[in-house]
DNA sequence: TAAGTGTGTGAGTGCACACTTACAAACAAA
DNA sequence: TTTGTTTGTAAGTGTGCACTCACACACTTA
């Protein structure tokens, strides 16, 4: 036995969510994941109930990552007015999503939400991440929609590349945004 | 001669922001687009160089409507200052994106910005659609990013499809969004 | 009416890819 | 050693789709 099977699911799992983030679920071949897993399409099958089951696994992955990242991120504030909470999880997401496969795994998984099964897994995990910012910053729900605002936004400037676009309109939509 | 080519395109762009909207670039076939439009899938592509010119010149007539709503709003603007112009150019935005269409197109096109021709359609857009807001509100940079950051939000609302969802944190992100 | 031009399509072609099946090797337990 | 289980793959199969090409019809002009 060269190794468990729920190790090669998280070995899998990982490359999936790098191969999904860069070219989405339609144009990434099952193939692809299996190549950067080292192993076999054929067992990627084994491994998980087909190409959707295997996204909606690294969806999964995904958002536990965010999850994790950003309750260690509230541990570190400095002080625990909700400012200061949100401040620290925000900086967290921000180291976080510096090598830019977790954000653009969000909007790829937004872009294919007419699956239903995707479009619940999206609303799982902002749900775990959304519930967990209110309760442990102890938010408005005005600042919690701001928080997210915001982190949408990253989006935008990471998918249109607007860090490299020196224009003041894009100075303007990137201004203060913690280094994507 | 039935129709001039001109006319055929703007037809055929219509029926593919749409179609592009539903199922984004890779998982819309040219043949749904042709269907829709009532034409030949052969004539699609004698009219658009391939899926990707097609996809671009969708972007195109997509941004363009985006902009000339805003700029209508703006128009109807109660009184002159950056925060009443802004607000009413939110408002004609949150009509225009009532049927989804351009709300779900500029979702799909940002996922599929690892092909360059897309990325710079997706930067042409919000070129001109930032630069007007700056220019025409004369907003500040923060004023601008905020219109922008809750901009995004909204994608984020419809394709998760918050607004369905009861549950506390689903209404702390949609609380105030103008009805998508 | 003959020739030319623009509009339109039916019928392919070739390839990429999701998924399956038959089979083999490693390991465990009897 | 034999039997069973788990890990792993090579080699298909079928289908959907981007794109092409030969051809036809509508309309104009000389």
């Amino acid at each position: 036995m060269r190794s468990t099977a729920e190790a090669r699911r998280v070995t899998v799992l990982n490359a999936a969510v790098s191969a999904f983030a860069r070219t989405g679920f339609h144009a990434t071949p099952v193939t692809a994941v299996a190549a950067a897993a080292g192993i076999s399409e054929a067992y990627v099958f084994r491994l998980f109930s087909g190409k959707l089951g295997l996204f909606v696994a690294a969806a999964g992955a995904c958002f536990e990552r965010i999850a994790t990242a950003i309750e260690a991120g509230a541990e570190r504030a400095t002080g625990g007015s909700p400012e200061e909470v949100l401040d620290a999880m925000g900086g967290a997401y921000a180291e976080l999503i510096a090598d830019r496969d977790l954000l653009l795994f969000q909007v790829q998984a937004q872009a294919v939400t007419d699956i239903p099964e995707i479009a619940e897994a999206v609303r799982a995990g902002y749900r775990r991440v959304a519930t967990f910012v209110q309760d442990r910053a102890g938010a408005s729900d005005a600042q919690v929609q701001q928080f997210f605002a915001y982190g949408q936004l990253c989006h935008l400037i990471v998918t249109a590349g607007l860090e490299q676009v020196p224009e003041p309109w894009a100075r303007a939509l990137t201004a203060g945004i913690r280094h994507p």
